[in-house]
Formats: C-alpha cells, structure tokens, sequence
DNA sequence: TTGAAAGCGCTAACAA
DNA sequence: TTGTTAGCGCTTTCAA
C-alpha cells in the first residue's frame, strides 16, 4: 500500500480510501491511485485491515459439516455460499467425520482464524466449551442437530415426524412386521428418527417388543449386512425404514441380492439422485438441504449484523416422497 | 496476549513461545501460561502472526471448484482437505459456476485474504491474469482443466483417452452408429473428450461426417431433450457416449422413458453412486477425484515448501468399469 | 479533500 | 530462560 501510495503521489490514506470506496476522494486521485494499484497488481491486505478495525471482521465465516463430500452436506455448503458471497463472506469448510475430538479441533482452528462466525454440525456430547464464545456475541448457527448445554440458533428438521410419517406409510400399506435401520445412537438425528419410529408403531397398537431394531449402521455394509440377517431370520420383516441415505445404499444393495426389491417393503431417510430411476422407485422422506443452506446463511447474517434476540430453533419440515419401494403391499 | 501475559507473569514474548510451541521455556512457566490461557478463554491471532512472520503464511489455501456440490468436486474436496488438514492449513472453498467472471472474483477474493496457495478450476479462455502471482512465486495448482496463457502446475485425466476408450468399447460391441452428447464447448474437457471420441471412430473407419454429435449439453435436462430428438430421427443411434454424469442421468431418464435402456447401448463418462444397481448397469469411465484430490495437495504443499521445479501436467488414467449398459449389442 | 501519527496482536531480532 | 523493542499493513483519529 505504501508503494501504491508513492507510486501515485498521495498519502496511504487516500489509497485506503480509494480501495474501501470510502467517499472524500475526488475523482482525479481516485483515478490515479487506481492505476497505480493495476500497476503494480496490488490487492488490499484484508486481515491486515481487520486487525485495526472496529468490530474486527474477517468476513469470514466456519463451516463444520458431517463431510464436504456427503451429498446432503454439500448441498447445504452451496445454499450457504450463495448467500454469503453476496456480502463478500468468504467460507472455510471442514469435515466432522462424526469425530468429537475433531470437532473441538475444527472449532478451535476457526477461532484462531478469526472468523466471524460458526455454522456447525456437531457430534460431541455437549457444546458447553462454546459457552465464552457465545458471551462474546460470536455468532453461532448449528445446522441438522441441535447443540447440548447451550443455548444458540439451530436449524434442524424435524427428523421425529419424519420418521413417524415414513412410518404410518409403511403401516397403510398393510405392513406390521417393520424393520428399524438406524445409524450409530451417539447422533442425535439418528435417536430422534427411531423415537419417531416407534412412537408411531406404538400409536398404531404394535407391539414394539419384538420389532427388529438394528442401531449402529454408519455406512453402506454394514446395512447391506444388516439386511442379510434380517431377512434370513424366521420372521423376516415385509419392510423397512433405512434412517440415512448410505443406509439406504446398503438396504438395496442386499434386497437386490436376495431378489428381494420387489417384496420388501422400503422407505428410506434423506432423498438422493436417481432413486427414481430404480427398479422399483425408492420412496424417501426428502429433507430440504437448499433451505437449510439458506435458513443457516440468513441466522448467520442476522446475529452478525447485531440481532441479540433469544436463540431459535427453526425447523424444515420433511416431504414424503412415493415412488413405489414404499407403496409395496404386505402379503401376510 | 497481553493479558494472558500479565495474568501469567510473564512477558508477552514468553506467551508467544507457548503459543507456537517454541523451545526455550521451562516447563514450570508453560504450565503458568497454559493456565492463563484457559482461564481467559484465549487462542492465537494467526492472521496478526502471520502479518509479522517470516514467509507471511497464513496457513491457508483457496480451491475453486465447479460447484462444492457437484459430487466429483465434493470428492476432490475431500481428499484435498485430508491432506492439508496435516499441516494445520485451512480450506477456502467456492463454487466456480462456471463462469468467467466469478472466476476472477473469487481469484482476487481468495487473494486478498493472502491465502498460500491456489488450487483451481478454471472456465476463463485464458489464465494469463495470474502470471504476476506465478512470478512472485504464488504457489498454483490447476485441476481438472489445464491453464492456458501461463506456465503452472495441472492435474487432469486423459479425456481424449478416456473418450477414446468408451468409444472403442462400444465399437467393439458392434456398434458403428454412436451419438456423442456433450458438455458445453467453452470448457476444455469437453472439448477434449470429443476430440477422443471422433478420432476412435476415425480409427475404426467410420465417417464421422453423420455421426449424431450433440454438444451443449450443460444439464439433465439439456441431455435428455437431445436423446428425445436423437431417437426420434431418422436414423437413430445404436449407442451413446455420454460425456459428463449429469448428461449420463439425462440420457438415463429419456431411455427409460422411451422404453430403449436395454436396447440402446450407453457409455458415461465419470462414475457416481448406485450406477450398479440401475438395470442395466451403468457402464463408465471412472476418474479418479480421491487421487485428483490427493496429487494436487502433494503438488500444492511442495510448492509451498519451495519448490521450484519447471510446472509439471500430471495425468491420473481413467478406468472404464463394465455394468451392462455399455455392453449392450447392436442389432444392426 | 488530504495526510500524519498511533496502534491493532503478533513475531523477529536482539539484549539481558 | 526470559523480556524489550520495532514493525508487519492496515484503519482510526485528528489535524490541516
């Protein structure tokens, strides 16, 4: 800056006016400091500047999420970034993995860095330690689970419902035998998911004792394994309810193994492309990971832009979704 | 700082050394400022370190991809952040959208938070703009698509081969009347990949002077008007190349809705999720963003640690996997 | 409309 | 082993 500075005759803080577009510059230094700053190919020093400046911005913000690469994740990182790059607000992302000492990693590079603000999937048990950031006012937004031992935003959907409404789909269509596919117990969408499926059960006067839950399915095979005994059990179940979009994966790949795709009953959690170009059409409760996206960027300006009004959880309802694995009819 | 200083006993400069896990301090007084340091909730300024340190480091980097949620990009993403969350360096990522203009303003975004290095996909004609950062050592890494109008780093995939392969394998299944559906001709790749496609047939002997080509083909839906046409003509294709995963689900949409999945025979390039169990199988060619992603962290951190060496184009082959679309026989 | 001086939080260089 | 001083590039404050 101070080579831009002589290089255009003027003082350093007219070239800092002229890159802040701050007014009190005439046109004609305007002109010439512009020039000197494509000649010599000059960009402003943006931490630089914040280090000084009222309010400290980085305009810059963390985003933790379960996996960049989960395609559910990734839709919410673009809805974000859409919106945050309409004021400039650069995005750091990093990946969970469902790892608690990640988390405080994560969370902890972020605050070295500065940012202006935290969108976060969490895993840990609670979210206390994040207790003196919030005092300060650091804006914090967690999205699909709600924190434990603070009080923040939270954009989450209503996963309970969900299931339940997977559920009663199920159970209309004449099934009473259903399996329960849930991910591991430490999450708490994958908690709230079962409580909502055997709720429903229950107010449908099943007797929940001897449904076939199996808790713990993280990925693809261990599902598809899952499935295997499930169904060379002696009361193989007519359907299933897959709690997660890999446990889906896993689900079809084993019902059509078994040449089961078209007796087994399937609803599955989360939406994904192309489940209705197979054979049948996977029936989905599809959550809205745009609105999420947006819902998370819109909390995020608000506190940043000052909004001290009480936390909020907002919830994104869920949508049934019916393209035939679930419209199966039971036989018993 | 100065405060966990004080609260310590201790000068600033010692609470630095603690900070950075510097050598020189008695395990007694590290104790004390540790303590100082939980007790006021502190954590490092690395922007304010690194506008004094020596090489000006901000441990991070910026990637620009065609979308963080287009799943390829998304698994590129991944890998890339594994590999750099090693070294402590932190992942700035935004979404290309393929268009000129924002990749010049995320570039200068990216720049004005003096990130260490550039790991990019570009859509600009030229890349030229960037030269003064390449001359003051700026470390760059290209993926996906070569840089044009400056010397760097790049990591691609043999399209052109890839292509090739594709078409070979559908030739090989007796196929001579192939359509070509492809990206739009302004990004290099698909540019690529046509040219692969064209000379196999060149090669093979068949005129490419009424080979069905259809570029532009930016979307799902794009993809699937062209095939709705392509069958609808008079001398429909026997098979398809379709050169890009979205083209590849609009292609599958129109056969399926034309009832010809299992007649016409397809080829897709890139690989994605539950190609195995649409019936038939999708057959592919595979890249490889795991290992795009891994090589072009391995370049940028070299970079980073000084390397100087003349810039270098790495390939990482494709792989064609057979699942039964591209298998399919032709008639004729 | 312009610029000089101070200082943001930190690290380099050097001194004790 | 520890601390002091200067200064990184910028914005704030205030004076001209």
């Amino acid at each position: 800056m101070k080579h831009v500075a002589s290089l255009a005759g003027v003082g350093i803080k007219t070239v800092s006016r002229v890159m802040n577009d701050e007014p009190g510059v005439s046109e004609d230094t305007r002109q010439r400091v512009l020039r000197a700053t494509e000649q010599l190919n000059y960009e402003l020093d943006m931490a630089a500047g914040s280090l000084r400046r009222t309010g400290r911005a980085t305009a810059s913000i963390g985003l933790l999420l379960p996996s960049v690469s989960n395609p559910f994740s990734a839709e919410i990182h673009r809805a974000l970034e859409d919106a945050l790059a309409e004021r400039g607000i650069a995005v750091f992302a990093a990946s969970l993995d469902d790892d608690a000492e990640r988390e405080r990693k994560l969370v902890s590079a972020f605050m070295r860095r500065r940012v202006d603000g935290l969108i976060l999937t969490t895993i840990a048990r609670s979210q206390a330690y994040l207790a003196p950031e919030l005092a300060r006012n650091m804006p914090l937004v967690f999205i699909d689970r709600e924190p434990m031992g603070i009080d923040a935003d939270a954009i989450v959907v209503d996963n309970a419902e969900g299931a339940a409404a997977a559920t009663r789909h199920l159970i209309a269509h004449g099934h009473r035998n259903i399996a329960f596919l849930g991910d591991r117990t430490d999450i708490q969408t994958a908690r709230e998911r079962r409580r909502g499926f055997l709720e429903e059960l229950g107010r449908a006067g099943v007797a929940t004792v001897d449904v076939p839950i199996r808790s713990g399915c993280h990925d693809e095979n261990a599902a598809r394994q899952a499935v295997v005994e499930l169904l060379a059990s002696d009361n193989p179940p007519t359907a299933i309810f897959a709690s997660q979009n890999l446990v889906t994966f896993g689900v079809l790949r084993a019902l059509r193994e078994a040449g089961a795709s078209k007796r087994v009953a399937l609803v599955g959690f989360d939406d994904f492309p192309l489940a209705d170009l197979l054979d049948p059409g996977v029936t989905v409760i599809a959550q809205h990971p745009d609105r999420i996206g947006a819902l998370a960027a819109e909390r995020i300006l608000a506190r940043i832009d000052g909004d001290r009004s009480e936390p909020r959880t907002y919830i994104v309802p869920t949508e049934l979704i019916a393209r035939g694995s679930g419209e199966i009819h039971s036989n018993q």
